[in-house]
RNA sequence: GCAGCAGUAGCUCAGUAGGUUAGAGCACUAGUUUGUGGAACUAGGGGUCGGUGGUUCGAAUCCACCCUGCUGUACCA
């Protein structure tokens, strides 16, 4: 921010935004290929929203401000406002609504996108990232929800990770409504606390959440939260339903009856009657699961998505080795991508529309942070080869000698900018050029170029019309 | 938002019983090599010590407020 002292522009981001290097964007560029292929492999479609959308038709959620910039960048223009995309669902079920007859149904679509949150930042986490969607538009087959956990499974793959470096999660919103109703809790506002409170576990362990279930928690620094105020008997019953600790039971070590979830438990506790819906939605899913060979699955309980618009299934991809920040230090690095069901998010836009509907995304930026982080992990960064400028009058020359390199695909340039010999090469040492071509007044008279080495710094005569392939040898 | 910690050169940091011209390493520039990079050596540039006000003969150092950053926590539809 420049004041009226300091009138020179700020050199600075603001908060929450990164400049990204070349390393980084190339990875990325391997993800997004990676997407690609899975994508057109398991029949979607490419589809593209804008960046900015009515408030009102991406989150009627918004408080009721005069700035609706809780959580999203939003700008008045004109009468309406306007808000940055917070993530890519929310976009498509506006999509959906607005050519819902036209569409084919199911309608399966992919995104590729920048997402945009007003809050405060953490390690790994921005306020601008890009972000990538796959959804089933007016399907209730649990197919689908099993494909959409294929499919991360197969780009987590692709991308080289081993099923061992991952876990999908996944439980269902109904597994709570039940439980709610058994411990009696009935307010709106209680039931939202004990979600965020048990969204918590995976970060804070039960320990902390059944402080935060009850009285209330001190954090690090001192500071105090406030429960959700449950009696004991109340977080004990909790405890016991969903504290799978010790049980971890997955698809690769199914218990003898082929089920990973405890049936009995839920039928003694809250009648068979009530139980039996939840346990086939999960028997249903979870042979989906093993029919499409994924073995790294696993029941949670406490996975809840936070997200008000889930209504059934919810799943959640998490990394299961140790990432480090930029000093070394190893970091909670949380999920790498989720979704769920959201029965409800079309059927919003208008009456008549009865759109159940499936999806998932990956942070695609957390995901190659992560990557970075598997030292194996190479991408190879190409850099021209130089062709050195000894005299501008001889420019003809070197132009020739670049139009023979670009057309045999080798990446190269005329030193673009106006030093000597000395500086040129301090250049293409510090851009990790592979090598320099020499092309001066001893060459030119010999008709044989210098090339040079950068990596040996052993110097050749070569006949320039053999660059191109002596080139191609030492890359 | 709440809490803790921190802000000295482009980067990483040293420097406080308050006291001449504020330091180092890396990076940068020039030279040792006017047709040769990565190593070395020599020289050099670069800082109103986050800002404002106060205490004092004197403040990077002490006090107050503000700003910014990091971490935790809350929120994250």
């Amino acid at each position: 921010m420049s004041t009226e002292k300091n009138l020179k522009p700020s050199k600075e981001l603001p908060l929450g935004f990164v400049d990204r290097q070349e390393k980084e964007l190339l990875i990325r560029d391997f993800v997004i290929s990676n997407i690609k292929e899975v994508m057109i492999n398991y029949g979607f479609q490419y589809l593209e929203t804008p960046s900015f959308e009515y408030t009102d038709s991406i989150g009627k959620f918004l408080p009721d401000k005069e700035r609706p910039d809780e959580g999203v960048f939003s700008f008045k223009d004109g009468k309406n406002w306007l808000s940055l995309r917070y993530d890519l669902t929310a976009p498509l079920a506006r999509y959906v609504a607005k050519n819902y007859l036209e569409l084919p149904k199911p309608f399966k679509r992919y995104q590729l996108g920048t997402v945009w949150r007003n809050e405060k930042p953490g390690p790994g986490r921005y306020r601008e990232f890009l972000q990538f969607d796959a959804d089933y538009i007016a399907t209730g087959n649990l197919i689908a929800d099993a494909e959409l956990c294929a499919m991360i499974s197969e780009i987590l793959k692709k991308c080289g990770l081993t099923e061992k470096d991952f876990t999908i999660k996944f439980s269902s919103r109904k597994v709570l409504d039940k439980l709610f109703e058994y411990i009696k809790v009935n307010s709106a506002e209680t039931r939202l606390k004990i979600l965020r409170s048990l969204d918590k576990v995976d970060r804070l362990g039960w320990k902390e959440v059944e402080k935060l279930l009850g009285k209330g928690r001190k954090d690090l620094s001192g500071d105090f939260t406030k429960g959700a105020g449950l009696t004991e008997i109340q977080i004990n019953e909790i405890k016991e339903q969903l504290n799978y600790e010790g049980k971890k039971i997955t698809t690769t070590n199914p218990p003898p009856d082929g089920k990973t979830y405890d049936f009995d438990q839920w039928s003694k506790k809250w009648g068979e009657k009530e139980a039996e819906p939840v346990s086939n939605e999960f028997i249903e899913f979870e042979e989906c699961l093993t029919s499409f060979g994924l073995k790294n699955c696993i029941f949670d309980p406490t996975i809840i998505r936070g997200l008000e618009y889930y209504t059934g299934l919810v799943f959640e991809v998490n990394l299961n080795f140790e990432v480090r920040n930029p000093k070394g230090q190893v970091v909670k690095f949380g999920s790498v991508g989720g979704g769920g069901r959201y029965d409800n998010l079309v059927s919003n836009f208008g009456k008549g529309i009865d759109c159940p509907a499936t999806g998932i995304s990956i942070g695609i930026d957390r995901l190659v942070f992560a990557l970075i982080q598997k030292k194996d992990f190479k991408i190879k960064i190409t850099r021209p080869v130089i062709i050195c400028v000894f005299d501008r009058l001889q420019n003809d020359k070197y132009i020739k000698i670049l139009k023979k390199l670009r057309a045999s695909g080798i990446s190269s340039e005329i030193y673009p900018g106006e030093g000597k010999l000395k500086k040129q090469m301090e250049y293409a040492n510090k851009i990790g050029s592979p090598a320099v071509i020499f092309y001066g007044d001893d060459e030119i008279k010999s008709g044989k170029a210098t090339l040079k080495n950068l990596e040996t710094g052993n110097e050749s005569s070569v006949k320039v019309e053999d660059l191109a392939n002596e080139i191609k040898k030492l890359l």
